[in-house]
RNA sequence: AGGGUCGUAGCUCAAUUGGCAGAGCACCGGUCUCCAAAACCGGGGGUUGGGGGUUCAAGUCCCUCCGGCCCUG
């Protein structure tokens, strides 16, 4: 198996059909927003002329409206991957998740969730703010209160959550990179910050050419707005607001530009942790030689793994 | 040309009667166990347009030069 990981607009989607296509395998989505029905055109998912008959996984899976979840996303994931695997086929995983990829790859076990519990952490949340609700972290889990600062709500509301369902303990830290899947080929691309900027912008033009605000507006007949997750996806969120009247069309562009930019960096240092991260920087058709010489001996020893 | 007004971080602007030059955004880095395109944290940044003067002390007051804007001719 191989996985294509990276900031976004470097060419992830597109390395992954060249490779699929030159090894007899298939794609496999792992990028968080690709997996929402509708969510095309801001997400640059690959269309079908540019799949070019290479079998994808994993799109277009949920509705606007339902929340994400890894948990959901790792079995999915890993029932597509092992089924790919079985038939002799190896899977391409692509996407700019990390978590997601992380959760995929690597040992990575997700204790349950409940949605009464999760909505009345919420909503104490909103009440009391972050702050309080640290102290009371602090009182059933000084590990992992000490481990996630007073200001983050969201990751104390999950950790408590864990510690009222399990009656355990919130393992606040991530676990190591321990393969779960031997013989896998991990592919980091990157690019210099000027050049990936470059691209991001463009990326963003193309997409409002394409008609972004109007696949927002159909979006938003089908319940985008209410979708927690989906709605503050990059270039929705922005057109959301737009379309709200909040901000001004070329400030919606401009924000989604700025805070791509911004996410490609947290993308960046995400992957960089990861020890088994083969880098790539060249660009065209020297890319995908150095990806396929770099997948060969992994693919003669590892098919059928 | 004369009169007025402004000039502070990459950008937009703060800074008592003269008293340690700051904030937002941008930029750089980090954290991450079910909303992760999320949520959160840290950091570097300045000859206060130039020069001179007054003062223990000048972004602030005075002179001068440069640049922008406004009014008048």
């Amino acid at each position: 198996m191989i996985a294509v990981v990276g900031p976004t607009a470097v060419g992830k989607s597109d390395l992954a059909v060249e490779l699929a296509g030159a090894i007899g395998g298939e794609v496999v989505n792992a990028d968080s927003m690709q997996l929402y029905r509708g969510m095309d055109i801001g997400t640059a998912k690959l269309t079908e002329t540019e799949r070019r008959g290479v079998p994808h996984h994993l799109l277009d899976i949920w509705p606007v409206t339902e929340r994400a979840a890894v948990a959901e996303y790792q079995r999915l994931a890993r029932a597509e991957i092992d089924r790919l695997l079985a038939a002799g086929r190896p899977p391409v995983l692509v996407g700019g998740s990390g978590l997601y990829v992380h959760a995929t790859l690597d040992d990575f076990e997700f204790p349950g969730t409940d949605p009464e519990i999760r909505a009345a952490l919420e909503a104490d949340l909103a009440d009391l703010g972050p702050g309080a609700m640290h102290v009371r972290l602090a009182a059933v889990d000084p590990g992992a209160a000490s481990a996630i600062l007073p200001s983050n709500g969201r990751r104390i509301v999950r950790a408590l959550e864990v510690v009222e369902l399990t009656g355990g303990r919130f393992a606040a830290t991530l676990p190591g990179h321990r393969p779960h899947y031997p013989h896998t080929l991990r592919l980091g691309l990157t690019a210099d910050r000027p050049l990936l900027d470059e691209r991001i912008t463009r990326r963003v033009e193309v997409m409002w050419e394409r008609g972004l605000v109007d696949e927002v507006r159909a979006l938003e007949e089908v319940g985008l707005r209410d979708g927690v997750t989906a709605s503050r996806a990059l270039g929705y969120k922005q057109v959301l607001a737009f379309l709200a009247g909040d901000v001004s069309e070329e400030e919606a562009r401009e924000q989604t530009v700025r805070e791509t930019k911004r996410f490609a960096r947290r993308q960046e240092s995400w992957f960089r942790r990861d020890p088994h991260v083969h880098w790539l920087a060249q660009t065209g058709p020297e890319l995908v030689q150095a990806a396929l010489e770099l997948a060969q001996p992994g693919l003669a020893s590892g098919v059928g793994a």
